[in-house]
DNA sequence: CTGAAAGCGCTTACAG
DNA sequence: CTGAAAGCGCTTACAG
């Protein structure tokens, strides 16, 4: 492979000049960077970008953490991130953390060994002191996991809102005893969820049950657990508010097993909008987060940080949408019961 | 950042030494050794990954090459790759293709260029001869879309026996009109398929009709696409046989829509088990492969050639495996139809 | 067993 | 506008 001497030979010019015109910095005379530019084409040279990491001190290396890429949020995440990167020269490194606190560990040292230039997490399960103890390495996004104080720069939505929006639209259905089957409450955008939905219960005048709250993993094992769990305790409530898709689906499927019809009997409502809300019947009533976009913004925001911007907007927030199918009774059935609400 | 040589200052040695207990290589007095790791120790330094690939001109970099993401069947792949690269102290690069044979080139070249030490592709669209252009810069790992003639080092299954063992199945349950859905003809991966379909039906004496074939992408709405392209031709089969889940779970929605009963109707066997074969409903009969493993191997088999190991097995060919579930009838039902079938 | 020196392929102040 | 030199942080023949 040609190399920058090569090159320089080939044009009759110095290593520096060429180097100049790949920067392309400076004054360099335009016939002699014509030249240049000929001998680089003619010898298919292009600029080691390991020599150039050295030299610079920039890998143009990206970290994605993400807790497990099999669930399509986190696919469709990346794919949101990869194609800013690739738009702006960048490279993403794939980490898949398997919620593994000491796999995050190893990963976030790529950023102190300068192996990347900056991290996105989009979930974690290391104590957040662990990960602070990162930041003078390098600038850190995070994704949907805020702080609350603005200790990093975050791209998220408005979990508090959103669950709100969904736990109303239960209530505005005429529904009175709703479930909550939610993340860990380790993690805000879980204790947010939570919020929003004791909420829209207290704003309505309806108490909450905590027999009907669990939290747990939000895998579709963990919303038949979740079914199976209400079953043998206190029974069931007529709604329940899934704080993932996955969730939901689980919570349907079990539901059928035992012969429980949704929505008749219960009503369900999902989180995320992912391709199986439209694929399991009924079709799943859900919050659609916009999540190419989320990634998107993730990697604009770190790159804004890489140029050394002055980040104005910490934390951008960007809107969910409450998507309404089956899983919770047809729109006819949705007006009837607000009648039947509305003339309590 | 610690860097060599204030390691050397602070065990009282030179970088060359420190640099041989780095690679723990070669003789080197234990008590020199112990003190050296001491000091690597106390300054927390970690050898720079960026020097060292300048200077071993590795990157311990992988690029892998999807063409989507978003499509769990490639997440899960990433999943096994990344798992197993980790395990070896390569991290990976994240290629999302979209199917676009300019990204394709875009992420070939960082082999020519020395960005990483090899690829994994795992679907692609450029010319043979393009992808074989790059062979002479690192080694090529192909997954799924092997070739010929053993061009390069593959990890795939049978396909043409899986879509034999999933065409024989919908034979054996008395089907005779049998559809096929598969992705582009392109790919051998396909043409295969394709060629397990048609022997099978030639082996149970079945003519083949080509109106009842169709290669599209593999997506859902392709799948809903097929439905209706049969419908508005010569009418259904009894039967479909789809090259993937999605392309399944499309043809199964759409017959809903249509009012056509599934199984009973028309029955459905996909292909790769994903999560949402068993969401669907009915839930789908599809010939499962060990995707994680698949990517396990892959990685496997790059990482034996960056070793420069002679690899004895050039093609490995895992086995798949034929899932029943719901979408084609009951066991009593298939057990009758098999009755049916050799009494003829 | 250990060290001095060269070199991997760049960039950039410094001089001219 | 252009070049010589130093240096990014390593590894490895070569000497001793």
């Amino acid at each position: 492979m040609a190399n920058i001497l090569d090159v320089a030979a080939k044009a009759g010019v110095s290593r520096s000049t060429v180097s100049r015109v790949i920067n392309n910095s400076e004054r360099v005379d335009a016939e002699t960077r014509k030249n240049v530019l000929q001998a680089m084409k003619d010898l298919n040279y292009q600029p080691s970008r390991v020599a150039q990491s050295l030299r610079n001190q920039k890998t143009y290396l990206i970290a994605v953490l993400v807790p497990r890429l099999s669930n399509p949020f986190y696919a469709r995440l990346m794919q949101g991130i990869e194609s800013q990167a690739l738009a702006h020269g960048y490279h993403i490194i794939l980490c898949n953390t398997g919620f593994d606190p000491d796999k995050e560990f190893e990963y976030l040292k790529l950023l102190e060994h300068a192996q990347v230039d900056g991290i996105i997490i989009t979930a974690f399960r290391s104590s957040l002191e662990t990960v602070q103890s990162f930041k003078k390495f390098g600038p850190i996004v995070l994704v949907g996991e805020y702080l609350d104080n603005d200790l990093f720069p975050t791209v998220t939505v408005d979990y508090q809102k959103a669950a709100y929006a969904a736990t109303e639209h239960l209530l505005k259905l005429g529904h009175r005893q709703i479930g909550l089957a939610v993340g860990s409450l380790d993690s805000v955008i879980n204790r947010d969820r939570e919020m929003g939905y004791r909420k829209a219960l207290a704003d309505y005048g309806v108490p909450v049950s905590e027999d009907w709250i669990r939290a747990s993993a939000v895998g579709l094992d963990e919303g038949r657990q979740f079914l199976r769990s209400l079953l043998s305790s206190r029974g069931l409530p007529t709604a329940v508010f899934a704080a993932s898709d996955e969730l939901a689906v689980g919570i349907i499927q079990e539901a059928k097993k035992q012969n429980i019809a949704v929505p008749v009997e219960l009503a369900v409502v999902g989180f995320d909008d992912l391709p199986i809300a439209s694929i399991v019947e009924p079709q799943l009533t859900t919050i659609a987060q916009p999540i190419e976009d989320i990634g998107i913004r993730s990697m604009s925001l770190l790159l804004d940080c890489l140029k050394g911007k002055s980040i104005t907007e910490r934390r951008i927030i960007l809107e969910t949408q409450l998507t309404i199918r089956d899983s919770c009774g047809s729109r006819y059935e949705e007006e009837a019961s607000l009648v039947r609400y509305e003339q309590q």
